[in-house]
DNA sequence: CATGAATGAGCCTTCATTCAT
DNA sequence: CATGAATGAAGGCTCATTCAT
């Protein structure tokens, strides 16, 4: 089961440091000393394993994004026979919980963070191999919700403000700590925040939704 | 009226240099060599100047924000009469304007942006000076929607919700573009995104100002 | 009469000891960190006058070019009025003190040999500028000593028949001084060697020049 | 018949790469990383079966003059009973078709020619073991062919000449290639140089050898 | 008021070599 | 007999900063 890469001490070392380096600091303003002082490893041995400083950070940002989506599947829950609002909910909940955790995982959140603020030649890569893929999940659910005959990009628009939601209450947290100290926003917090976003959303879907679906009667639901 | 500091030509070739470079760059990736070259000045001028990096940067931050508040101040074209609901899409599409513009105001949203992803130690001076103005606003605005005695921590909520959207129409477009090449959300777009995010939250919020407001009978409203 | 580019005390330091260590060493197992050394002077000195290493090789090359062509022209003494024969005197007496001279300009000549085994992207700027001149010179004189109708090909093959034997002399002293360590082939020789070696290519040429000039009466010569 | 040293696979596929890539490279410039990924070897296998890099190099230098001096005999075909002028044609020939072969024999000019460049310490075995006989072979050439009572020295100037001609027509290829694109002196042209060369140098030893065999009558020649 | 010159720390990378199995 | 792993020294280069005029 193990990797064929993973059998050298050293390597897994780099791999750690870099994993929490490059997540504080980003890929430009991270050292390789810095990661092989904290590794305890010797500055070539990132030349040696890795090739590069890139190559070390994309087998850093390959490795953690595999850790993170088998923790936390995008589609974790799912069941085809739930209600495209009972998908939404669980797809939130699940994207909540990727970005948001502080474990091990949570490096890749970060350094996804990092790429978003100014992406480097790992962007198209990481876009195609994690992004595109829960953008679409996501997308289907809302056209399922919003009905049959919406225009796509009508679909995107709900998808980006559902998706922008979930990023901000993982990114805000340098300014609402300063603003309001005494609210977190946390990991704690995922069931709180994924039940306020799911709700808001579904309710901002709303009226697109009867619009679509004009033979259902207003006022009836729930 | 001009200000004090504002009489030497090198020094405001650098101010103008400095506030696309940092802007295109952030701080730490921008080179005062670029800058200066940029500006036509000896290397040794922002030293003279602005004493070292940081106080360039912070005097640029400074400058660009009063710009960017002058063109596009946070409560712009609202008045008192209105109605909650006509003050949100107003905040709503002042802010859109304000970090979406392409033109030499922007440069203060993305200088925002990136103290955003990285913050630095002007980020607290930031978030005192504009950001809470801004969210202050948004949350009374937000709070007179909601209708009295909603809890703070659901004002904040919604009114992060709301922020959150906006920003993300903003930020998102390395990966939409990617994602979908066809579709633009620009300055161009600005109307279209502030109706959307704006009735997106209006109906967002309805149920908990329904909540708050037993009085208003279902069922009615439009 | 200064060069805009000398007035730098640093400058001048460094061109100096590069001189002497691309000379001695080649460009590629040269290194700044020698060249700063000796020069006392910062090893960004080097990036701040030169660029990069390459810059500050091209500036050694042009410089102690210029230096070795002012010294040595390659007409040296030529006039008009001699004959083919004496101007071929004068040409490799002239070019064997270019390539020979142990003092300052003599760095030039070694450079030259470095770039001649294993050539930089310098080398095209090189044969441009001053191989290619000396070239035609002496071809045009070995042309005229030839007769008229001789074929551009016969000319190549006795002007590098001469080049030849005046590099080597240049650069055998390795091999020579270790198989016969009392001879010496330096400066001091320059006579005899250009003694010698003109009258060996004469002599070589004789042949061919006669069956260009067959009016002349063989046997009859000097 | 085999070598002690040749029954390791590994070996012999280094001392083939290492072969080619010394030449190409010469010894400072060329990597033991290159040797061995070409050679399909580990690179530590360098050091167990050479010692080391210098180890390495002494041995490709000390296998490929064998191959060269196997395939090109300096002597090649030179039968005591040719008069002088015979032999110094069949010495030249041979000569450049030791330096200028292009196949794997071919290897060790060019390893020679980067040591004439810049020697390293196996410079003095290569002048003995190899440059010594042969000089010592045209030196007696060139003495019987200027008669009894030449100064050594004179015999010397002669032989360099000689030497320095065949050398050039092998090294001047960058710079021929530049400036007469059209005109080529390679291994197909070996005829047509071998014979300029012996016909210019006996015609530049004519004065000296008629100087020395007095009774000789003047204009009988050919 | 301004600048050309110079600095030292630090960056990533590459090298030949050695260790441990 | 051989190798994957690891090492320390050194390479060229770039940075923000300071000096001296």
């Amino acid at each position: 089961m193990d990797d064929k890469k993973t059998n050298s001490k050293t390597r897994n070392a780099i791999m750690e440091a870099a994993g929490k380096i490059f997540a504080e600091e980003g890929f430009s303003k991270a050292t390789v000393r810095d990661i092989c002082r904290q590794a305890g490893a010797n500055i070539a041995a990132v030349n040696y394993h890795f090739g590069d400083k890139k190559g070390l950070y994309l087998a850093v940002l390959k490795y953690y994004q595999e850790i993170s989506f088998e923790t936390y599947p995008p589609n974790l829950g799912i069941r085809e026979t739930q209600t495209p609002e009972e998908k939404l909910r669980v797809f939130i909940r699940s994207f909540l919980m990727r970005i948001m955790d502080e474990g091990r995982p949570a490096w890749f959140g970060k350094l996804l963070a990092h790429e978003f603020s100014e992406p480097t030649w790992a962007f198209d890569i990481l876009v195609e191999d994690m992004i595109r893929p829960s953008y679409q999940l996501l997308m289907e659910i809302v056209a399922a919700i919003l009905g049959r005959g919406v225009k796509e990009r009508k679909v995107l628009l709900y998808s980006m403000s559902i998706v922008g939601q979930c990023l901000y209450f993982r990114h805000s947290h340098p300014v609402i700590s300063r603003l309001f100290p005494r609210e977190a926003f946390g990991a704690k917090q995922i069931s709180e925040l994924a039940d306020h976003i799911t709700r808001f959303s579904l309710q901002g879907m709303r009226e697109e939704k009867n619009k679509n679906n004009p033979e259902v009667k207003k006022c009836k639901k729930k």
